[in-house]
DNA sequence: CCAGGTTTTCGCCTTAGAATCGAAAACATG
DNA sequence: CATGTTTTCGATTCTAAGGCGAAAACCTGG
């Protein structure tokens, strides 16, 4: 603790994720210089000395990679493997990061989206780390409102839906998604209706979150303490 | 990337926690030099070059505070605030860290165990990586069997419900926990009964966690895939 | 204006899992 | 053997989610 410490690099690296096209993918762009040239790897860089690992991120996010729009950004876990990079060793600290289906950011050339059912090569540990990303997403999307993050500000059931199912990678049902959701509180009528498609149908009404901050919605799923300590 | 990175130290630490007389509590040094000297501290130590984190942790445990015989190890955050430690930056990787019940390892002179509902003054971020680690272990005994890892090898019903109690911080009852890892098959008897107390009583069955393996019991526990997907 | 098609929405029923309660079982002691 | 104590088990209730189908609200084409 007061000894030295050793010299170990420390880098941020990010996994986005946005749901695109039906399903969830993976903002990686390919490597030019060596090593592993022409793979493909997370966004990131170096941790400069004055910024915690969150504030690092969410800027070079912001200047590299233009996104201002990322909608939650989250510690995933450190990766620390003694040669999980060539040469000098360097520490990863990786993030999953959110991106809402309805904007399309502006992105480098060089980069572009993967679906995670079907990665390219990955540099390094990125692979890992990426469906590390999606298995949080998956997780949480069960028992907390991490949805809002994926969502537009307005949407309806349907489309929330096939959030939901590219995200998962299974079919959910609308009906039981707007129940389980409305049940606990988390969704709200905006009180408008969509137009209906070429083909016609019923106008589907708009809804929204109603509280866009990350909340568990059921911390203790099981064991719950007794009625009345609760 | 392939760009130097600063120089910034790298420190592990671990939030080791068990059930005694009851309650939660977590193993905690205090400072003998500056800083912080007299606060109370979690155990841990430098990073060295040629260790991944979780390597580190696990040594500088068994070694330093005499723990061959932690049951449980995780990663729990990165905690990476410029200024958490004074002088030099250094990150610090945490992990939580857990112990049987009915183990009482050796620990040195200026080392004890401190409830974590009544934290004394402890140093650097100490006490909020603490915290975390006991929400983090709440969290999961609900959703996972990490409640092997507090328990010893076999035991009754009653013991499991105090250290369910005691970890949780409310009670828990005895009836419904058992039926509870029971239906998810993590509970198996062991045949043999322990003999009544001195108030007399009915023998208790000894039980033990079927599979002592870190498992999710129900990973999606709200949106599951339709049945035919299972 | 009406028939047929499409999508959304809502209500009802079933299923799953957990919480609660109370009685019975199995021991001790005096 | 009566009484007290602790464990165990079964029955019932409660909560929440899954599944299904009908009704609602729109479209287009004749």
């Amino acid at each position: 603790m007061g000894d030295r410490t050793t010299g170990i690099g420390h880098e941020v690296l990010a996994a986005v994720l946005q749901v695109r096209q039906g399903t969830l993918r993976v903002l990686l762009w390919q490597r030019a210089l060596e090593p592993h040239s022409g793979r493909w790897s997370l966004p990131g860089g170096a941790l400069p000395a004055d910024e915690d690992v969150e504030t690092s991120i969410r800027r070079q996010l912001a200047e590299k990679v233009d996104l201002g729009q990322v909608s939650h950004v989250e510690q995933l876990a450190v990766f620390s493997a003694v040669d999980r990079v060539p040469g000098p060793r360097v520490i990863g600290t990786a993030f999953l990061c959110l991106v809402p289906s309805h904007l399309d950011p502006e992105v480098p050339e060089d980069t572009s989206w993967h679906p995670l059912a079907d990665l390219p090569a990955t540099a390094f540990d990125h692979r890992a780390i990426a469906l590390r990303a999606r298995d949080r997403l998956r997780a949480k999307l069960s028992y907390t409102n991490i949805g809002f993050a994926l969502a537009p500000p307005a949407f309806t059931i349907s489309a929330l839906r096939e959030l939901y199912s590219g995200a998962l990678g299974y079919r959910v049902s609308a009906t039981n998604l707007q129940r389980v959701l409305t049940r606990r509180g988390l969704l709200e009528p905006t009180g408008s209706t969509t137009k209906p498609g070429p083909a016609g149908g019923r106008p589907a009404a708009q809804f929204r979150f109603a509280d866009s901050r990350m909340a568990v919605t059921d911390a203790f799923a099981v064991l719950k303490p007794p009625a009345d300590q609760r």
